[in-house]
DNA sequence: TTGTATGCGTTATCAC
DNA sequence: GTGATAACGCATACAA
């Protein structure tokens, strides 16, 4: 309401002096900041940031674009980007894509207006058109959680192939040669990435990944409506033959979904079916079994981008991308077992 | 990168035709119109939002502060604000307190100082600071999810008192005569108010909620430390005697906790111990058994919350608060059941 | 140590 | 229909 100049007038000092209190900046003596803190008290004054941002040109606002709000992956990454903004004084905007192209693009128009000083982007596809755009305005871009093809962006993202390797690794040296793979959309890199590390870990043990087997979830991979998981579990009991001994589901939501459908079917886990995931969150510690995962450092992964970014925009612009790749860390817990030995196995 | 100015240049006009072709008001005459959109579209032209706002008084920002943002309640809730506020040209800023007044303090004071157009609200204290800074300010701002004491606040939020007394009842009326409850801390009205909704529906069959059996969670019902629930059942199974027959878990993070603990020492659901809970989110779908809750509808709370802002915003600043309390809904599935008879119950 | 002039990019107002 | 001017609130550059 009251602005610089109100409280210059009631300290009877330029409006000046007024902003180098407030900022810090310059020497003002101690008698002068007295009177003009006083001021400030008494007028409530508190600057106003757009007028600031528009004269200094930078706003002191980075967005966070992800793919689904509601998943506690992409909010747990959330807050590790927020406590570094927050340690550097920025804040943060979050938006979410729904997986769309066409939301992301429109979220990046607004955010250009609104002239963020950095976006981290949990991207829809793999290259073009969202980077591109980006770079024409001079907005610095750190890729989240996926592979890009761009070898200019920094990215932060966990290791997916990997992961799956090791936990694809870990079900065959329990016996298992039977593994059903259920991920999400094939434009999504982790979803790929996570069915490729399955495979190299079945093909370096001399099985294979049966095309029966693997299963790539439609639209609503990482959205509202979380029945992937559900449905493509279902799919694979109605239709393998013979049936896997395990189950492999690429991320948090798609084993929700798996260990509903075991349970419906009344096969007992790991008993019947073991079953093994990506992510380790809050809501997975209430399943039973409790699950054995690959955990992603969601938390690291948000934290390092930020830092990452704000080290972008205080420095070179051009520099080449830099690619941070987090180990995942493998846990071993009650969701995987020795299958047990069926006529179809034995045979 | 270039501004208005640039445009105008490039078309041959003044920037305020510019602006009226931007901004579809005034009259414009058809060839210089193209003239000018063949200019933006040549030059890339991005309008300068800082600058808009600086002019206009208003930034089209709300913020969205909540307790908790890694909990698919609150999530779902932002997606409900979100989607109201894209389509009336609003972006919002998502805030996480985890429970801390001064957290809250410090995000409005840069809300505030960010020009932001309106606040919607979980708060950490029942009243007080924040809505005397808010009002200072002339922000306008809507309450989520728990009661406050200020008669001008608008608020929106769900019937916790009436959730828990229909759940309640519920256990009631399957024979359970002891039942434990489990909540958040006492200074949030929700746990107050659901442990309150119990105690009367046990008080109107002529029961009672001894102390025993009640306990208030600590400073993280609701934050990255999800114990609280598992700690709380542990807490009642090793002081309670005789059990009780069925846990009330005042959310949804309790009830994971909960299920968790009862698993644990080997107690099923619901043939040893009933468990109902409140609010029905995605990843409860994933527990086992399914759980009788009293689901609230997050989305459409946001979803009005945010409607009631824009309201507020776009109206009169001083009008008498409006309190909207959305019903719950009562959904019965398998985690509860008629206790077992047992040597203390026949007594 | 403090003040003055100027401009950031846009739009309201009034004039033509 | 279109343009000139001023102003939003602040900080940069320079002067005193």
């Amino acid at each position: 309401m009251s602005t610089i100049s109100d409280v210059a007038e009631r300290a009877a000092v330029s409006a000046m002096t007024v902003s180098r209190v407030i900022n810090n900046s310059g020497y003002v003596s101690a008698p002068t900041r007295d009177r003009v803190e006083r001021a400030i008290e008494e007028l409530g004054y508190v600057p106003n940031a757009l007028a600031r941002q528009l004269r200094s040109k930078r706003t002191k606002i980075l967005a966070l674009i992800v793919s689904d709000i509601t998943n506690p992956f992409f909010t747990t990454i959330a807050r590790g980007v927020e406590d570094v903004a927050a340690r550097h004084g920025f804040s943060v905007m979050f938006c979410n894509t729904d997986e769309s192209a066409a939301e992301e693009a429109q979220y990046l128009q607004v955010l250009i207006e609104r002239q963020v000083d950095g976006v981290l982007l949990v991207p829809t596809r793999r290259g073009g058109a969202s980077f591109r755009t980006l770079r024409a305005h001079r907005v610095p871009v750190v890729v989240l959680d996926r592979r890009v093809n761009d070898p200019f962006v920094d990215s932060v993202r966990c290791d997916s192939e990997a992961g799956a390797y090791a936990l694809t690794r870990h079900l065959i040296s329990l016996g298992h040669r039977r593994i059903a793979v259920l991920t999400g959309r094939r434009t999504i890199s982790t979803s790929v990435d996570r069915v490729a590390g399955c495979r190299r870990a079945l093909q370096d043990s001399g099985l294979v990944l049966p095309g029966e087997l693997v299963r790539f979830g439609g639209y609503n991979f990482g959205s509202l409506n979380q029945t992937d998981g559900y449905e493509m579990a279902r799919s694979v009991l109605a239709s393998a033959s013979p049936w896997p001994t395990a189950i492999f589901a690429a991320n948090n939501f798609i084993a929700f979904g798996v260990v509903r459908a075991l349970h419906e079917a009344g096969l007992a886990v790991p008993g019947d079916m073991s079953v093994v995931a990506f992510d380790d969150l809050p809501a997975d510690w209430a399943m039973d079994p409790f699950l054995t995962v690959a955990a992603q450092p969601a938390y690291e992964i948000g934290h390092r981008a930020a830092e990452l970014l704000l080290d972008r925009i205080a420095g070179d612009p051009d520099a080449i991308g830099n690619a941070v790749v987090f180990p995942f860390e493998l846990i071993i817990r009650n969701s995987s077992s020795a299958p047990r030995v069926t006529e179809a196995a034995r045979a």
